[in-house]
DNA sequence: TTCATTGTTCGACCTCCATCGAAGCATTGT
DNA sequence: ACAATGCTTCGATGGAGGTCGAACAATGAA
């Protein structure tokens, strides 16, 4: 009766509303406060304590003491891509979807997953570099092509890995919307970054939209789609 | 703050630890009856009907009345998957796991994954049918090789598509044990019912776990690992 | 019909837990 | 030192929901 990891304390945490909002606001990958969660969740602050210390305690989220904020942040890519499983059953299944609206739409075309890119463009993006054997398959795994690192560096993306960090340079994520791999690890991580430092695009307040601007959209393309 | 899917309201279903442990039963992929559930769960016939009808009206299982017996199954493969991927998560985190015992050794060698096989002999098929190129990647998609069809004809798997299921072939599937792809879909379903057809491996009753026989795991890594 | 099996519905109980106000700590700033 | 900010802890409240017994419905068998 009692076969394989605990499934429900687990999804028990996420099953509350006010902590599924906190979960969902930290997708973002940025780190927030307390007092920014519990606006996040529309709760006060000692409630809002209480669901942070269960989910830390569960394993769910991190912590950072910073002076006198204490900054919560996921504990990791695993526990993002599980979100993003559970929303995939979710959007699917939710006949209650009223109207898909246009924050649906721009959540689809692009939005931050964690720290990565996700949505239509992030998978187009990961299908080129794979059709162009900058990266590879190699079972789950996704790994550097021959000319990859080269490739990458040439374009301003810094790829070596230190080797000191057990993240994954290159890892696949799936996309809730597009039902489609999208590219995550480091790898992921540091597109995103240049994307933003380029100012192609730009993220939404409080929100995990990222939208282009017309020439951003251009020079993605140009750079990343080759 | 309402980004999305609604989490909670699925995170909630699974979160409960009977109806975890009807989620984890169904994960056999076989049907059962609601009184088979209650003892799996260990909860009265009441309850037990009361759980039931909230996991239907969330979607999460289907039920079929044959005679004065109701069956219940999950919904798809995808509901299988998200609680595949919850467990990951709670398998890596679960400091709580006092022992892994000999059931969780049995099961992380070879197990159902709702309809197909999963563990370690299933991962190693795949990569195995990757790297003979039975089986090709193409995004997230897995689709037949060239010499796929005839290749798994020959050994006595009926691979055709009728055309009509909307269920692809071919599938992967996040193994929360080993944390790598292995075959789902109807291929990896049909692989799953000629080894047990064959009976190079029988399954446990009442648990995921599936035993190969010695003379069983020769012949699987004859037909299968090539 | 009559009985047995299987499931659902109803009602009542009771535990758990999300919530907030107020007080307590810690850190920073003046 | 004193005040302000950020957060946690404590205590009390209230509501949601999991639980089971009993009654009811449906099917199948004798």
């Amino acid at each position: 009766m009692k076969d394989g990891p605990d499934l429900a304390r687990i999804a028990n945490l996420v099953g509350d509303p006010a902590r599924a909002n906190m979960l969902t606001a930290l997708m973002t990958g940025t780190a927030l406060t307390a007092s920014e969660l519990a606006l996040e969740a529309g709760i006060g602050l000692p409630t809002a304590s209480s669901h942070l210390t269960k989910l830390l305690e569960g394993g769910l989220l991190s912590v950072a003491s910073e002076g006198r904020h204490r900054y919560y942040r996921l504990a990791g890519p695993q526990v993002a891509g599980m979100l993003e499983a559970i929303m995939g059953v979710a959007a699917t299944l939710g006949p209650q979807r009223v109207r898909p609206g246009p924050r649906e739409a721009t959540m689809r075309e692009a939005r931050v997953c964690y720290d990565h890119l996700a949505g239509e463009h992030a998978v187009k993006m990961l299908d080129s570099f794979l059709a162009r054997k900058l990266l590879v398959r190699d079972g789950k795994e996704i790994r550097l092509g021959k000319d990859g690192a080269s490739h990458f560096a040439a374009i301003g993306i810094d790829v070596e890995v230190p080797g000191k960090s057990r993240r994954p340079v290159c890892r696949d994520c799936l996309d809730w919307s597009v039902r489609r791999s999208h590219l995550a690890g480091t790898l992921g991580a540091a597109i995103l970054d240049k994307i933003l430092a380029e100012k192609w695009a730009r993220r939404e307040k409080d929100s995990r939209v990222v939208t282009f601007s017309p020439k951003g959209k251009q020079e993605f393309a140009r750079v990343f789609l080759g």
